[in-house]
DNA sequence: GATGAATGAGCATTCATTCAT
DNA sequence: GATGAATGAATGCTCATTCAT
């Protein structure tokens, strides 16, 4: 985390980069509730009125924390649009970098993400107002982008349900990142990630499904040969 | 939950399906850390000392509950496959046991299971013998088991990722029960779940996809030749 | 202590012994205060409510088994006053029957009494009328009663300061208690009474301080040397 | 206390003296279970959470007094040491020395320690490694120090049980403390103390005890004796 | 006589936050 | 700008004691 919260600004921000740093490895070791600031601003090197003077107050450090990531994530997501232009293609990597930036620093993030739905949320009806919602709201339009220009592009169907794919993309992700921390098997990111994109690939794909290959087939051999039951008979005379 | 808990019994099981009762409400509404063992005495209507004598420790109501959860889950789950035997129709089933359980009681579950992350979980290490895990894995079963199934049925194929699918599966019900909530839109459960379970569907059938637009149109033009040919030997002479 | 407490009596009797026997091992096990009412109960296999019964408050019990110490204690003594008629004999008889008593069940008797100091008196002003001083000063007497009989058959001193050698005694004996504890020596225990009795002994008996046998035999040579001079002096004619 | 304690400093050193001031007191006049840490706070003029900001937990309110006050009774003693050198002496100033600063402010020292046993040792095994323990070891040096240094100079016999000697000096000091707060005769502290060590100063030192009364009244005849004798001596012709 | 559920005041300790220096 | 001592309300939990059954 060091190396993308710090890039050496003027002596204040570096501050603010240190005492976020140390915020974000204590949270997700120990979780918001269980690390006090006096912690943090101990293991950030300030003095607790420092801690304060930069942040108002505790919760701030998580907020301004989610923003660094969203805005790390959306960053990346804009990458993946410069330089990707296939959809399917698009999808892996925005679920790759998801997976990834999530799982960064032992896997913790969404410990975070966790924590901070009580922190900031004090009762179901205020989640629409949290910073947490927001960012979530603003940065799951990443995959709607991709999904609305691959229809522009003719390469995804006009006829899906983009608000559940979007829930089934993240979520999985979620659960996924989950999976491969609870097995130590972060080396094998990609390959999971594919089995995870795929299915949501094939069904709103525009063409045929690969995936039913043996019925395809099938369905071919029978054209084949009714085609030339149909070329016989016509040639019958009547 | 109220009609859950409290199926009437002697008199200290009343008193913890009260207290549980409490606890799973003001959990839901304010937070685990933001809700004092006080004031879930206060809302049960008996002492602090009963509380605890009760439940020894505030995090053994939140164990509790999650248990008391898990096992209502789970019985459903039970009954969808004494009850129904199509896989795609008991997956379409379990994901409406899962949302309709977590969005209970003003749809807050997912806050249960979120905050529980944080009391139970002190360090990630610790995940694995975390009540919460133990009773996701214990449940996880339940997806795996309808999938299983519809593979020696030959209703599923075997080739499939289950574990990537599960995590779809249970991610995109939360983020589904997510967005239910965060749009009022609890009516169109239903609707909501057929979406989800939908692409992961497609995936794992065995038969060729009939949403496939391009076998479909080839399919349709192979009925319209077999029409035309049909027709036409219909005119041949006898 | 059970042999000591349980003496078969009635019902009721049995039941007090046995809940002051559970007090007993658990007080001298953890301390006064570390040990709840709740645990002496299901220690002692009673209920709680039952506890209350019999003893009226926590502290009753405290006072009990003080009350069962000191009447064990002076029992003893009243046997060695029966037995032994030397001084300094009955001495360390009773120092070893005290010694004996706060050492026996794991040596842990000074730990009670001490517990004691913090339960029954809850201002120094309040020393006077705690139930340990009452016994303390009933359970004194036997000191002073051996030293006082000595004395009247000329065996000890008049002019010595009893109070200060009764504080030696009780004093050394406590510390002796403690040392003995400390260096797993109880073997040792009566070689130790001795060598703690010895100094109080010699400075309280009538005779001659067998200790001191150089000068005392010295002073005899002088004595007798003196006396033949003498009586040669006196047959000079004058 | 507050004398010894509050040797101006800085303004922390300040609090942190008056707040040891305070648990003196407190704990010496209610005992350590019976005060609270708010009552301290309170009579400290200080909130509770600047006293756990001192001092981490109750208890070491408690190590820290037993600290500062064997701090000064080495102190006392090291200036025994220094200003007195023969040993009968020595003894008695180490006594006056432990009798007074254990009975300052009311009396109470004896009383923290005795609470301390129970505070620290929560089962007879720790009690090696308690820091009452620790500190009484550590202290009971004076003793023993005195005593090997009169052995070196010829005033003490060296076939004594050190020991023994040491539990009925500490020993009988404590009761004996005990004995003038009962009777609230501190103004006797002198002649009690020298009635405490006496005996045991008779049955160390080296040379004969002169205060054996049969020896001293042969003594008076002898010298009744000689006396006579020279007069007569006088009288011859020369 | 025995039980054990219920009590509620009390406890040690924590913590985000302030503010005088 | 930085400090860290001071705060005091709040927290989870304990415990001797009572009393209806």
């Amino acid at each position: 985390m060091s190396s993308t919260l710090n890039n050496t600004l003027n002596r204040t921000e570096q501050r603010e980069a240190e005492i976020l740093d140390a915020a974000m490895n204590m949270f997700a070791e120990e979780g918001y509730h269980a690390v006090s600031t006096r912690k943090i601003a101990k293991r950030a090197g300030v003095s607790e009125g420092t801690l304060f003077n930069y942040f108002g107050a505790k919760h701030e450090l998580m907020s301004g924390l989610l923003r660094a990531i969203y805005a790390e994530l959306t960053e990346n997501a804009q990458a993946v649009f410069r330089d990707i232009s296939d959809t399917r293609a698009r999808l892996d990597a925005l679920a790759l970098n998801h997976i990834t930036v999530m799982s960064r620093d032992n896997a913790l993030f969404m410990r975070l993400i966790q924590s901070y739905m009580n922190v900031d949320i004090s009762g179901y009806t205020e989640i629409r107002q949290s910073v947490l919602h927001e960012l979530n709201i603003s940065y799951a339009w990443v995959f709607d982008f991709a999904v609305k220009e691959g229809m522009q592009r003719g390469e995804v169907r006009e006829d899906i349900n983009i608000s559940a794919l979007r829930d089934l993309f993240f979520g999985g992700l979620e659960y996924g990142s989950r999976s491969l921390f609870l097995h130590d098997a972060f080396d094998q990111c990609e390959e999971r990630v594919a089995s995870l994109v795929d299915p949501l690939w094939q069904s709103m794909r525009r063409d045929a499904d690969p995936r039913a290959p043996e019925n395809a087939s099938k369905l071919d051999a029978v054209c084949e040969r009714l085609e030339s039951v149909a070329t016989q008979l016509e040639k019958l005379p009547t």
